[in-house]
RNA sequence: GGUGCCAUGGCCAAGUGGUAAGGCAAUGGUCUGCAAAACCAUGUAUCCCCGGUUCAAAUCCGGGUGGCACCUCCA
């Protein structure tokens, strides 16, 4: 059965519980990219948000059907690949596959569906035949328009009022300056599909309509995208599809925040400020992305800042050494008498890893509150540390820190954190940590090696100096009870 | 000009009626040959300001100040 959440409708700047068209079932629809550069780490916002979210209500027993499409035809698109002498759909093309690597290198699933533009023409020429003809658009010169005069609610997703918008330029063959392109006439070196009115392609909004109706039927149960997608974009759709299919179009909006400089500043290709994911992840593990944005509310801007990565990687660590910790106990009696007779500390762990499941819902189901749910999980790591400085914890607390690690694994599958095991983590953060410093791991081996020397012969002195010096290079030497392990500092 | 969002300790940040999660950083302690990790302790937080509603407000209402976003491509 699928389980009950709230969610926050921009339609209605509410927080809403959720209703489904059909019980159980979720018809899901965001936004994709235009595919004519790499993702940068904005992408990455809601590339991570909504796999987290599909994941998490797919393991309360919903029925989803996620689409994403790719814009694989566009303006910007066309723009660079004259840039680079390259054919527009061939630069898509390609992007296309750069968007499906970072996908799969931030561990995301791939959703049900991912239509394209060129792929959708006939239902694209469809739509905007049938907004002709219930008279919502009109051609000319090649061109359709849809005519906003003529949809008496548009503006209600967005709040804004077609007189007070700032007039945008003034278009040859537009009746007013609100009306927006359903279809561009062919320009010269202008790839073209062949449509009733002429040569031409696709405008920007007409194609997510077009293609949320081919994949998902008329009425969506939830539509998300970025903020700043509102207006325009999701505006327009919603006047395409009420006005071409006479039906609702999205039941919820879910938009969730756009990334900013430390500046205040938006983080957008037009600024120059991007960072790509690739970039992230050759310095940081795919969880780290993950975690931060997790760490805050999804419908909040997000401050970028150097600190953002080392400290989410900073916590990543926190949750992975606890796991360990709490991996290494073994024991086999009950855990209620092995709490019992370990006194507090023991009781509490069993007490926040046996509630972690309940506390771990109600904080998502309040809206994908998954800072909330993180936190729970912290406090969760900290009992399990506690716990494990015990004397007999390792030999008996097995059985204690049990539901803990069934936390972890809940962790893993809703929200996908905690995906790698502590060996994977450790060598990942290594060597990508490294590679970023551009130091090389042998030579720390050797030094550790030589320090391992020293310090044989109690030499203390010698044994500092090239722990000092390690350090100087952000490592980390830790003489454990099992050995001497290194690490990158943080 | 229009529309919307936001303002919580040094920093990031959750919390929408019952007096404040979590993380990062900092300081002291335990542990350690020295460290690290971990744990413990430490932050008197005017929850931007003013007024109102209420037994009770960070939380609701009104006003103010400051910041941001969209209205042009942008996730």
């Amino acid at each position: 059965m699928a389980v009950p959440f709230k969610i926050y409708n921009t339609r209605t700047r509410k927080l809403e519980d959720f209703e489904p068209i059909e019980a159980g079932k979720i018809r899901l629809y965001a936004c994709g990219n235009t595919v004519y550069d790499h993702c940068h780490i904005g992408h990455a916002r809601g590339m991570i948000l909504f796999d987290s979210f599909v994941r998490y209500l797919r393991h309360r027993g919903w029925d989803i059907d996620f689409v994403r499409n790719f814009t694989d035809v566009d303006d910007k698109i066309i723009c660079r690949a004259n840039e680079l002498g390259e054919d527009p759909l061939a630069l898509s093309a390609r992007f296309i596959g750069e968007y499906r690597a970072d996908a799969a290198a931030m561990g995301l699933d791939t959703p049900n569906k991912e239509p394209k533009v060129s792929d959708s023409m006939e239902d694209i020429l469809g739509m905007i035949g049938s907004l002709i003809d219930k008279g919502h658009a009109y051609q000319n010169e090649g061109s359709v328009w849809f005519d906003v005069g003529s949809y008496s609610d548009y503006g209600s997703l967005s709040g804004q009022k077609v007189d007070e918008l700032r007039s945008a330029d003034e278009v040859a063959g537009k009746r007013s300056p609100a009306d927006f392109a359903l279809w561009k006439a062919v320009k010269p070196g202008e790839p073209s599909w062949p449509s009733p009115w002429g040569d031409g392609r696709p405008g920007w909004h007409i194609e997510c309509s077009a293609m949320a109706k081919a994949t998902l039927g008329d009425t969506v149960d939830i539509h998300g995208g970025g903020l700043d997608l509102v207006f325009p974009h999701h505006e327009n759709e919603v006047a395409q599809s009420v006005c071409g299919n006479k039906a609702d179009y999205a039941r919820v909006w879910m938009h969730h925040g756009l990334l900013t400089m430390a500046s205040g500043q938006k983080m957008g290709k037009s600024f120059g400020n991007v960072i790509n994911v690739k970039v992230a992840l050759e310095q940081f593990p795919a969880e780290t992305l993950r975690l931060y944005y997790l760490q805050n509310q999804y419908r909040s801007p997000l401050p970028w800042g150097d600190e953002a990565l080392p400290e989410a990687l900073a916590m990543l660590s926190r949750l992975y050494e606890a796991r360990e910790v709490a991996e290494a106990m073994g024991g086999e009696e009950p855990a209620a008498n092995v709490a019992k007779s370990m006194g507090a500390d023991a009781l509490k762990l069993l007490e926040l890893g046996e509630s972690f499941p309940e506390r771990f819902y109600a904080a998502m189901d309040q809206d994908f509150n998954t800072a909330l749910a993180i936190a729970h999980l912290m406090e969760l790591s900290r009992a399990i540390n506690r716990f494990g400085n015990l004397k007999k914890a390792n030999k008996r607390g097995g059985p204690v820190v049990a539901p803990a690690l069934k936390a972890f694994a809940l962790v893993t599958e809703t929200i996908g954190l905690m995906r790698m095991t502590s060996a994977e983590f450790h060598a990942d953060v290594k060597g990508k940590r490294l590679a970023a410093m551009g130091i090389e791991a042998a030579k720390i081996e050797k030094l550790i090696e030589d320090r391992g020397t020293a310090r044989a012969e109690k030499n203390w002195a010698r044994a500092d100096e090239i722990r000092e010096d390690l350090e100087a290079k952000s490592i980390l030497v830790m003489d454990l009870a099992d050995g001497v392990q290194w690490r990158v500092k943080l």
